[in-house]
DNA sequence: AAATGATACAACCGCCTCTTG
DNA sequence: TCAAGAGGCGGTTGTATCATT
């Protein structure tokens, strides 16, 4: 490296940021005499560096088409679509995304959407939910929050699945929350842990959030079982959480080797709502394994609605393929790209 | 007001692929 | 067919700026 820059010296060649002054050494001689070889620019151009960086500089920073500023909402979910199927391949994003740099989508990736994506609970590489169990349970407040938020807003859909009422009223990155709680949920579903460390582990991390986390499933166990009108006993969220206390109890078999507190003293906090355990239809719907069934399909005429949105708001012109064929609600985000058909729409789309 | 840490982004580096002779 | 050079790509680093203590 130290070679490569005394080298550099002894050939006079300039790294670092740019100067004004050689930018528009770089833009006069590009206007006019186009770029030509890389290599032989900076000496025709009066420049003393690479002609690597120069093109860099070019193609980065002063090219004219280049679109400055924040990147919209639209550009944001475009790029995870896009690289949910393409990976890390940026300058194949950036031909999507006219006047952005694959260096700046690189840069906005690693430096929002990544993060935003692991806030969400959303593994950024394989753009699927985040299932293990310590991730997951950092994330359970907000997930409860969200879930609650969009729980309340999508039983409020009409039976027909008003698909615009549900973009207005959630967006996908609720969606993906809920998605995260049906982890969480299958994962209390489970038996016990194995052992005390997983125990200690899930107790310690699950902490206060057991109220929270109690509440929601008894608060929603009726809507979830809930029939969602179609006649085919399908329901938005597509699994049918046990009995609150079903789950719980499968933490409190490990109670005493973590600070969990009883679900005896939380419920003699919380009567306002208890009326919801002996009314809801949930007590008869209890399932018998404790597996929860995989997200289930809505209707392939509401998916179908709910793809044209997504797939007319990341590209207005292109509305109708018929190779889309997404047909969970997981679909929504994140999954969405990865389920199969959607990745050959993608694919399709992008060739 | 200064120190420290976090964040954003421009720029560089090394490797890979493509082109050309 | 192969080798060399040029260009392109993705990962990483360095630095400026902003936020927090």
């Amino acid at each position: 490296m130290e070679s490569l820059q005394i080298s550099d010296e002894i050939n006079n060649i300039k790294k670092g940021p740019w100067t004004p002054e050689e930018d528009q050494k770089l833009i006069d001689y590009i206007r006019k005499h186009g770029h030509g070889s890389w290599r032989a620019l900076p000496k025709l151009a009066g420049l003393n560096r690479c002609g690597k960086s120069c093109r860099l500089r070019w193609t980065n920073y002063l090219r004219p088409d280049i679109k400055r500023g924040k990147f919209s909402e639209e550009e944001e979910q475009l790029i995870v679509n896009l690289h949910a199927v393409l990976g890390n391949k940026w300058s194949a994003i950036a031909t999507r995304l006219p006047g952005r740099t694959d260096n700046e989508i690189k840069n906005f990736w690693n430096t929002h959407l990544k993060k935003k994506l692991l806030q969400m609970g959303i593994d950024p590489v394989t753009h699927r939910p985040r299932t293990d169990l310590n991730n997951v349970l950092a994330n359970l407040p907000q997930l409860l929050a969200a879930a609650n938020f969009a729980v309340g807003n999508l039983m409020n859909v009409p039976n027909s699945w008003d698909i615009n009422a549900l973009k207005l009223q959630s967006d996908a990155t609720q969606l993906a929350k809920i998605q995260l709680l049906h982890n969480i949920i299958q994962i209390l579903s489970t038996s016990p842990p194995p052992n005390i460390e997983a125990s200690s582990l899930l107790g310690s991390s699950l902490g206060d959030n057991y109220n929270q986390l109690f509440e929601f499933l008894r608060m929603n166990s009726h809507q979830f079982h809930g029939n969602n009108g179609n006649g085919n006993g399908n329901v938005p969220f597509g699994f049918t959480p046990q009995e609150p206390n079903q789950i719980l109890s499968n933490l409190l078999n490990f109670d005493s080797a973590s600070q969990l507190p009883h679900l005896g003293d939380y419920t003699n906090t919380s009567t306002s709502n208890t009326s919801q355990l002996g009314s809801s239809s949930y007590a008869n719907n209890i399932p018998t394994s404790n597996q929860l069934p995989a997200l289930v399909s809505v209707s392939s005429a509401d998916c179908s609605a709910l793809n044209q949105q997504i797939e007319t708001k990341i590209n207005p012109n292109d509305i109708s393929n018929p190779s889309s064929t997404l047909t969970t609600f997981e679909a929504n985000w994140g999954d969405f790209m990865d389920d199969e058909a959607s990745q050959s729409y993608w694919r399709d789309f992008i060739e």
